[in-house]
DNA sequence: CGGTTCGTTGAGGCCCATCAATCTATGTGG
DNA sequence: CCACATAGATTGATGGGCCTCAACGAACCG
């Protein structure tokens, strides 16, 4: 082991620059960010479909997405599993660690994913002293909520058609900054797992696809995602994207103009 | 009027003295609870059935249910509605509106209802002044995610029975507080309502509950709700309580011993 | 080339929705 | 006190959306 040859002075910290940048803390200032930054530890990668945190793990670090996707997930007795959140780049995955060391959920990741985790200490205390990042946090838990409640009302209320619908039109919002502006998008999800999102079965998701795709609404191809009639689509679903406090709504333009 | 009769100093700023003491606020020092409560606005009374904020509507105050229940719902074009939150005497109804003003929900009453509102920009002044009270407000938004997120699994992946016997484990435990001890509780939902929450028609939830019955896990008669062998409902619903962070995890007393 | 993962297709069945009617309890006005 | 209205609970019959089971196809990979 030749690791010791290459440590600095002790005192030095030197730490692999983590950047959130691209996250959702880029909404702060510079200064506070960066402070952030350095409360971080050094960003990971983590292999395809992988587990960041598994059911019933405790953990007193806020996982952030830095690059690729995850979901939270809850699996019952007989296997069947319920993916309850999506996060894309630049999301946080576990907020209610800051508070709670048993998150009661799983954290998987889909396609190369890379992963910035900071103590949650570290985060109190930065929130005690910025008004802003408490601000931030606080607006970051209540966007979960309000797209939790927009799931149980697709979950307990809509058609396979609609939900599989409403799920693109979010993602579709959800990933305007990310998104090469050709009104696709890339899903990282197998038909497998976008079923534990819908509360569906794989076979069923899969002929709910091909429904959308007959109704010239949704083309999907190697994992790539177009929405060719966004404005049926929505309408379809009853989307409205106000729940998603994304500062820009984004217009319904038809057929990439 | 003989109100001026008994007025103090004019300085002494006299409030309908509206007390949160026994709301989720009890968590809070004294001192910082009485600072919100003189913030509040007076309490007033809400009829059954009638909405605190209507769909659509937006609102720069907080509600707190002081006394009875009351529901967030969404409802879709076809008239169908989903609820997507449970309050009970104690809760908040609409934290988002700290944040956002337009929740994108309803939120209705159930039974004789008994209100305090209190203007946001209030609440995060002094959130702003005491780190406790965002805290708890922070705390608040991830219990209540917690919540959804089981809600989620729920309408995702159980089945009516599950659904049912799940809702009424989790308001035995959110209930204890206001419970009267003898391992019942009352529960002013009809089954109309009850079946909005679950995702299923009423005529189905009528028939779940009388399947509940004959399994004897549940008598609910004349809006009250008694479970005689919690532990068998808990154990078919997978029912495990850690997702609602009440710091006192109830035991499974089997039959009021 | 065999193995694995993911997608696709078909046949059959069940859970829950739908529609409709009846029953009960409560309240209201004559 | 009774006729009537209304809200909620209950029951039955029927149907459909989605599940289940099973097999096959396609792409990728060591």
């Amino acid at each position: 082991m030749l690791d010791g040859l290459f440590q600095s002075a002790p005192s030095a910290r030197v730490r692999p620059s983590v950047s959130l940048e691209r996250t959702q803390f880029a909404a702060l200032p510079d200064e506070e960010r960066r402070e952030l930054e350095s409360a971080a530890m050094p960003a990971y990668d983590v292999r395809s479909n992988t587990d960041v945190l598994r059911e019933g793990d405790t953990t007193d670090q806020l996982y952030v997405m830095v690059e690729g996707w995850a979901c939270r997930y809850k699996t019952m007795r007989d296997g069947s599993r319920q993916i309850i959140g999506l996060m894309v780049p630049g999301d946080v995955a576990n907020l209610d660690a800051l508070l709670f060391g048993r998150p009661g959920y799983g954290v998987r990741v889909f396609g190369a994913a890379r992963v910035v985790a900071i103590p949650c200490d570290g985060v109190l205390a930065l929130a005690e002293r910025h008004g802003r990042i408490a601000k931030l946090l606080m607006r970051m838990a209540l966007v979960e909520n309000g797209i939790l409640g927009q799931w149980a009302l697709c979950l307990g209320r809509q058609s396979a058609q609609q939900r599989l619908a409403h799920l693109l039109c979010e993602l579709d919002i959800r990933l305007a900054d990310a998104e090469d502006g050709a009104g696709g998008f890339v899903l990282p999800l197998t038909q497998e797992q976008l079923a534990d999102t819908l509360g569906l079965t794989p076979v069923h998701v899969n002929r709910t696809i091909q429904q959308l795709r007959a109704l010239g609404m949704v083309v999907i191809s190697n994992r790539t995602v177009t929405l060719p009639d966004l404005p049926a689509l929505r309408n379809m679903a009853e989307f409205t994207p106000g729940y998603l406090h994304t500062g820009r709504a984004k217009p319904d333009r038809a057929r990439t103009d």
